[in-house]
DNA sequence: ATGACTGTATGATAACACCCATACAGTAGC
DNA sequence: GCTACTGTATGGGTGTTATCATACAGTCAT
């Protein structure tokens, strides 16, 4: 069923913590492809927030093409397509990566603890 | 006369672009730790935006622990002392890598891309 | 075609983010 | 102590974010 955890102090909007996990379990492949995702009010309930927040979630995955939604049907895992160039892909991976990096200079990380860490990430989500 | 490039229509908000920038050149090394920063109405009139939003910037540079400010005197980079336990350290990576990850994963990305690509700012910014 | 499930749309409200104008206060050279 | 520079503090205006309550509309098994 799906089980999101969710905290409504974190200042970070119930919404995008929906979001984040969602993304993630597509990612890591435990959402495959095509999967239905609980109904909008199945999950607010379960939340025990307002369905319109779960709407705002889902509405922005969508558009971030991560999740298609079909009227009286259900919200789905889309099929990934990828419909980025490999330019944009690159420039869009330089832009993750010196953000990463910078805020891992600040906290005093050394390249290889950054590395690392990101390698064990990427395993987890990583299917190539 | 650390240029700083801005744009005001870009969705991200002035003041962090700001501080996002600054991060970046004290990461970087082009500023280093005891430098002056501008003066907060000198970058406020450079970059033609209100003072307050400079405020706005440095004050959170300070709270991330990366400027200091004395009244009177000026805004400095502060001697980075990373005030943070290996555990912390360890556990705010795996936070910034999954981001990274997971947001590489729905873009397509391979291991390898994600890896260069962090390799590649690491480099820019580290000095292990 | 009714019932029970899906997503969709509208309108309200409270909080916050962002930026601004303007006044206050410390520091240092003349 | 005046002047010219520093950062600090306050209050306001505008827009966006975040969440809510409630009503609308498509799908499908019975």
């Amino acid at each position: 069923m799906l089980h999101l955890q969710i905290n409504p102090n974190s200042g970070v909007p119930v919404y995008r913590q929906v979001m984040d996990q969602i993304k993630y379990y597509i990612a890591s492949g435990l959402l495959a492809a095509g999967e239905q995702l609980p109904s909008i009010r199945a999950l607010a309930t379960s939340l025990a927030v307002n369905p319109t927040t779960i709407v705002k979630a889902y509405t922005e995955l969508q558009h971030a093409g991560a999740v298609e939604m079909k009227q009286g049907k259900g919200a789905f895992v889309a099929e990934s397509v990828g419909g980025l160039s490999e330019k944009q892909l690159s420039k869009a991976l330089q832009q993750l990566a010196r953000q990463l990096a910078v805020e891992a200079a600040q906290m005093g990380a050394t390249s290889q603890q950054v590395i690392e860490a990101v390698q064990e990430e990427l395993k987890k989500v990583q299917h190539d």
